[in-house]
DNA sequence: CTTAAATTGTTATCTTATAACATTGCAAAA
DNA sequence: TTTTGCAATGTTATAAGATAACAATTTAAG
């Protein structure tokens, strides 16, 4: 499942936490021990974890375990940019890029459900252009595409031919 | 609050559900009662609707005020193109090219909340080819871009001269 | 008319999220 | 060092969004 992505995954968690630390020391934000293992949870999930998903996570270890409790940790890294919502979901992930400014949307997989955020700078610019022509100031954003990411389509197409054999 | 749109509304939900009635009885679907009516409830709130909003609206008219009514409909009239779900709020809104094929994206006003559908083959494209080139295929979307509305700014921009004469 | 399928009714429950207020911890001013 | 104030957390309750499962009814086709 890490694999998927193509990296080392313990890596990019340890390289996530370390970029959340500086940036929230850098913003004299607190990135407590609820908040500190928050984060890692959803990073470890490596796909959006829900609140009450995480929630369980973080009861079985010991912390207090009330919705508003993992609310007030997502409020926080959602605000910190340290995570995203996926909206479609309900879902939250960590983000790659939290030290810069970047617009991002994401690819959701209908089949296995990881999700990529990329980058898009460009596209940004003309929703931006177009949003303009009609008086409209963008602000944030939330771009989510669905369908069926590379490992997935193999899998239906090898299913399909499956078929084909079976007729 | 219709006018914002600069049409007249009461044209606009006419000619929606002429729309509606007629793509039904092209495809053999059935826009019974409690369909027409939420379509038509939806189209007057001009704005994205939540399914317990509709739900109350449909029960003060002696409607089954129980979930399961409110989400068949939303569910039918989804999966016929008649409304979309702006996912960033959990509502639903008219769609207005219900008639013809149509990628679009959403531009909401976190002031006023109206929301304007835009259209986006060219931006589609974009999206389309760049998920390629990571082997991802897309089926669906979810596009919301929040920010402020012309009519909105304006009155951001005058709230903030008053602001400076104070000062 | 009868029957099969679609639609609606009904009850219960699940998931997601927030309100409101009490308590604790921690860091800066006195 | 104490105090004081604010940020963070604890706690209880409930709001808001959505679906499961099964029963009853309507509708259209045979």
């Amino acid at each position: 499942m890490a694999e998927t992505h193509n990296h080392n995954h313990g890596e990019c968690i340890e390289s996530a936490l370390a970029t959340a630390e500086a940036l929230c020391k850098n913003q004299g934000q607190k990135l407590t021990k609820v908040r500190r293992r928050s984060l890692e949870l959803i990073w470890q999930s490596h796909r959006p974890l829900g609140a009450y998903q995480l929630l369980a996570k973080l009861a079985e270890e010991g912390f207090n375990s009330a919705p508003p409790t993992v609310y007030r940790a997502l409020d926080f890294l959602l605000s910190a940019g340290l995570i995203h919502k996926v909206e479609s979901m309900n879902a939250y992930l960590g983000c790659a890029h939290a030290d810069k400014a970047h617009k991002g949307y994401f690819l959701i997989c209908d089949a296995c459900h990881n999700v990529m955020e990329l980058e898009y700078q460009d596209i940004h610019t003309s929703l931006l252009a177009k949003a303009k022509q009609h008086g409209f100031e963008i602000r944030a954003n939330t771009i989510e595409l669905t369908g069926l990411c590379a490992a997935c389509l193999e899998q239906e197409n090898s299913a399909d031919q499956m078929q084909d054999k079976a007729n």
